[in-house]
DNA sequence: TAGGGTGATGTCATCAAGTGACATCACCGG
DNA sequence: CCGGTGATGTCACTTGATGACATCACCCTA
């Protein structure tokens, strides 16, 4: 993050950040499959937490419902250190391969949550598109809660995203 | 695309592409900007026909019947040619750096929109989940579509998608 | 028709991202 | 003290990608 703040994420070579982090280049492929990955290091820990809410969520709970209840625990997970999201998420903005890389991250949280609806009995497209909904809330709410210096927080943010795409794709 | 079929797309090296489309690699690059772009290259051409169909949504048209109207467009335009677009997803799917391009595209596209809703005087967010939510609606309907070796068409398929998102969204 | 401009292409050199093969080192248990 | 094991380093190599420069084909005009 150093690296990528102070130079940019194209000028930083591999080299540099493993040099600064007192190690060898080919050690940080050892831990890192490539040089975006470092700033996606929590993603995969982060699914997992929200597939446990997923599958902690009631048996009576409809798609939309277990998506809410996901958001609500991503909302509280992510919704720390505004600061320190602020400044990745700016790093990420500014260089295209790191926005594939978090589009990807984002298309396999996405890709769970549809299986994991589809293992409670929501049969497709249903699922895909409880899914994909869910992951579009999080990430116009997340936007939008980071590019506010002290606003609301990002749980309350969700909630209001969540119930604006209800009225905006109902509205005819 | 043959070569990406014939020997998987991490296998295949710009020297050969080059080489079989009768030029050099240097050439090759002059003309896309790496090797996932060849899979890519009309998809600045389907962005500005679909902001040309945004733009001639009548000005009561509400977020979503402009949205719907564009999807509309991209049906035709993506609805034909079932076995070519099969292949070239198979290819994609197969390959992390083509899916991760492939998403940022569809970005690119959802960022459009949104833009352009905005310029006819859609607040945010709305915009934006109007927008992002169309993509899902695309994809979730191409997704099926390509799938299906003799279904309904393209058009088809995406307005019941939409239909079921309506429903999906705001059942409780 | 010679000559000059222009755009497309090729050649060469170079850098940085990755990766495989192998050596080495630190530490742990017996 | 020794052998094993996992982490790290070294080296060599491939490939993607880019800048600098040469060349070629073609067209326009004096």
């Amino acid at each position: 993050m150093q690296l990528y703040v102070e130079r940019g994420f194209e000028q930083t070579t591999v080299a540099e950040i493993a040099k600064r982090a007192g190690l060898t280049a080919r050690t940080f492929f050892r831990y890192f499959a490539d040089k975006r990955e470092v700033l996606f290091a929590g993603s995969a820990d982060l699914q997992e937490h929200l597939m446990r809410a997923l599958e902690a969520a009631p048996n009576s709970a409809s798609p939309m419902q277990v998506v809410s209840a996901v958001l609500d625990v991503a909302a509280t997970a992510l919704g720390q250190h505004r600061e320190h999201s602020r400044q990745r998420q700016s790093v990420i903005n500014t260089n295209a391969e790191l926005r594939e890389r978090e589009l990807i991250k984002l298309a396999s949280l996405s890709a769970a949550l549809a299986e994991g609806l589809r293992r409670r009995g929501v049969p497709e497209p249903d699922a895909s598109l409880a899914a994909e909904t869910g992951i579009v809330v999080l990430r116009v709410a997340f936007e939008r809660w980071v590019s506010e210096p002290h606003g609301a927080d990002l749980s309350q943010t969700m909630r209001t995203t969540l119930d604006r795409l209800k009225t905006v794709t109902t509205a005819r």
